[in-house]
Formats: structure tokens, sequence, C-alpha cells
DNA sequence: GAGTGGTCTAGACCACTAG
DNA sequence: TAGTGGTCTAGACCACTCT
């Protein structure tokens, strides 16, 4: 063997290493569409690693939608390919595209340290004299314009976050490192909705077009509000895909 | 202590046991709002199960939104109500609207034995001979239409499933009484969409209001496609919201 | 330092699938 | 019957929070 799977100096745990090492084995045909993989013991024996480790990993990746397990016949790689594995876990949509190999482009239309409305202080859960940072920008996929953001960022909690480059940098990975503390769970909310004319021409739709609506609260371990956004996608473009398990 | 709160000769596993217990002591206030939750091994103790078991429970419920886990602090219920945990179980509507306790009625407008088109064929796996089951409903609350069901059932899986009154009936109930195999998995894909007349009609919506809609397939544990759905959701009435961790 | 959840192990037995 | 995943246990140690 090359070299070990697991490190057990890392900083991850091993049960995310082994899940990595499975989701590189299945994105490089290693394990492909509807192939058996090894038997939870055997690859438990050759990682090294407990059968609970080797189960908490493929359960991780069962969430994903990238494997499939049926008990009494063995564990295998999913068949359908999901666009985007929305419903399970909070993942921003920069880095859904990014693990799904998809190039895309960042715009900032507008960056600006504000008051908010009652609204959006409420989900922030901060007082009205507070200040946020309103961050508006469009996302591109090949040329085209497929989501537009509006972020709130508690300012509070986010501080010196206002002069980051959100063409270059994430949001969530601004937010983690100036809020010095680890984005942990959110609520979404879907809706449809119509577009107004300015989002319109931005998306470069009509505007009795249909689009996917979302707002969106981001906590920290500590239950905090870092964020609350509105995202408005062309579902013509980028289909939002949940797997669910009963 | 009155009774045992876990069975072993129950057919169900122990970790659901205790999960419906903590379920029903949120459901009635015995544990209320943002109130922490004993330590796992204390639960694992009166419980007289195993604390990985008492960890399996919570993270059930976590899934469902009702409860937070903070490391090194505890375990709390979780403050917001979900309005409909979503994007996590596979549940059905009439399912979420049992659990939430909400009053609703269905409406049957169709139910027919027909060959249906390809692309309904793709999803379902079958033959150009094969028949399915076509139904459409419609979900009230309160007397007001807010979700329109076209489902499309695999009738070789689900033999007799055509005489069943979906009115009295749930879906999924009637899928896994004929198939004899039980629902496992699904995939839900969201959109936004515009009405035909026909559907604004039905849902009392002007045509060019924008509704939530989303397919769905549905999988037996043997990735047997049961049934593909077509929904259409009055977001305005009904709002789909999910929980999700990182 | 005490208390909490987070991770990991080694081993056991059960339930389901298939030959 | 052999092989697979599903469940459960008892115990260990680590990471984080609070005082």
């Amino acid at each position: 063997m090359e070299h070990k799977v697991v490190d057990v100096n890392s900083p991850y745990p091993l049960y995310r290493q082994v899940a990595d090492w499975m989701r590189e084995n299945i994105n490089a045909q290693q394990w492909k569409k509807n192939q058996q993989l090894p038997a939870e013991e055997d690859l438990a024996k050759q990682l090294e690693v407990s059968r609970g480790t080797v189960r908490k990993a493929i359960s991780l990746l069962i969430k994903e939608g990238l494997l499939i397990q049926i008990q009494g016949k063995g564990t295998f790689v999913a068949a359908p390919k999901v666009a985007h594995p929305f419903g399970q876990e909070l993942i921003s949509f920069a880095e859904s595209m990014e693990r799904e190999g998809i190039d895309y482009e960042t715009k900032v239309i507008k960056q600006e340290v504000t008051v908010p409305l009652l609204s959006i202080r409420q989900k922030l859960e901060i007082a009205p004299n507070e200040n946020v940072l309103y961050l508006k920008r469009i996302r591109y996929i090949k040329d085209e314009p497929v989501i537009l953001l509006e972020n709130f960022i508690n300012l509070t909690l986010c501080k010196g976050i206002e002069h980051s480059d959100f063409e270059k940098n994430t949001l969530f990975s601004q937010i983690e490192k100036f809020s010095n503390s680890k984005i942990r769970h959110g609520i979404r909310r879907f809706e449809a909705r119509a577009l107004t004319e300015e989002q319109a021409n931005l998306l470069n739709l009509d505007v009795d077009m249909p689009v996917l609506y979302l707002e969106q609260i981001t906590f920290d371990q500590e239950k905090r509000p870092l964020e609350t956004s509105r995202v408005w996608l062309r579902s013509d473009k980028y289909v939002i895909t949940s797997v669910l398990t009963r």
C-alpha cells in the first residue's frame, strides 16, 4: 500500500478522513456506479479503524446520496449523481459547486455597512443600533447569471469582515475566520417567487419568470445567528435536489 | 417509575423507542423550549440502555430539528418549531401534517390505471406496456386548497393498490401495504413554476402566481422505484423549512 | 477541575439475502 | 449456510465550556 488513508494525528476525525477517501474513490471512478463496496468489516481491517468508524463514514456518504446500503446485500455506489445535496448538509452554494467541480464566478454588486430593517434584526437577534454588513452578489456559471444573493452578516460577531474580498473568498470561510467560531447549523425556508424588475435584469430573466427563493439563517455552535440571507435561484439552470431517507 | 420506556421485545429498535419517548416529552411540554436535557450518560442509566443508543436517538431528533447539541454545554430542546422537517427525512405530506397536528382533507380528482409517458416510465424503470396508477389529489387545510399532487404508482410492484380509497388512506401506507415492502428513500427536486390555468383554478390562485414545484421518486429497500410524483405547493400557505447541520 | 458532548474501539448478537 | 448490514454494549479518552 502506498500510504495510510487515515492519520491519527490529523485534526480531522477518522470517520471524516475515511469519508473523504471514499468520496475520492467514487469521484475518480475507482469505485464505479452500482459497484459493491468491500464489506464494512473488510474496510475497517484495511484502513485499520473500527467498524463503527467505517459505518459513520458510510452514513455521511449516504446522506450525500453517493452510497446506498441494503441489509443482507451490501453497500453500493449510488447510480444517479445528485445535482446539489441540499436538504441534508449545511453547505454553501460555493462549497457545493466546488465539490461538484463546477466553475463559477462571483460578482459583488454592493458591499456596505448598514443598519438593517426590523425583520433582519429579529433574525440576527441584534439591537436597533447594531450594524450589519450588507452584501449583494451574483454567481455566474459559464457567464450566465444563475444565483442572486443578499446577505446580512452580524458585524458584532464578525468584526472586520466588512473589508474582505468576496469575489475571491467564500462567505462561509470569511465568517468562520472573523467570527472565530464554527458554522454549525442553519435553517432554510423555500418559496417560489416572482422577480422584481431589477432582479430580473440582474438574472437575465423575464419579470414574470418564477424563481426559487430561499431564506436562510446560519448559526454557530452556540446557536448565535451569524448571518441571514435571501437567495434567488434560476431553477432552470441550477437544480436543487435532495436525497431523503426514512 | 411507572413503567419501562424501552422494551427489548418490541419489534422497534431501542434507539427508535428512546427517540419516540423523547419526542413525546417535547410535545407534551415535559421538556420545554430551550430546556437542557439530562446528560447522555444519565439518560442511558435511567433508560437502562447504552450511551451509544441514547446518542443515536438524539441524532434522529436533531435531524428533525427538535434538539440541539453543543459540545461542552449539553443537549437542549430547540426553540423554533419547524414547519415541515423537509430536507432530512423522507416523510409524506400527510405524515408531516399529522405529526404537526394539522387538520387536513384530501380530495381525489382522478384515479385511473393508465400507460404513462416516457418520462414517467424512465423514472419508474418500467417497460412501455406496463401500467401505472395515476392519482390526482388536492390537500385542503381549513377548507383552503394548499397542495396539488399527481402520483404515478408502479402497479407491477403494488398490485391491487388501484382499488384503495385515497381520501381515507395515505399513499405511503397503501404503497407499503400492497407492495409488501418498505419505503426507504427518495429523491426530491425543487423548482419554481407558474401554474397552468387548470391548476390555478384547483389551487384557487392566479395563473401567474409562482408556486413551489417538486418532483419526487420514492424507492424501496432494494432501490426499486415505487412511485414518482409531481407536487405543486402554495408557498404562501404551506412553508417548507429545513434544518441543516454541518 | 467537573461536567458535557465527540470520537473510537472491540466484541457480540440479530435480521436479511442469497446460493 | 455464509456473508452482509443493523443494533447494542461497555469502556476509554479527547475537546470544549463553565466556574
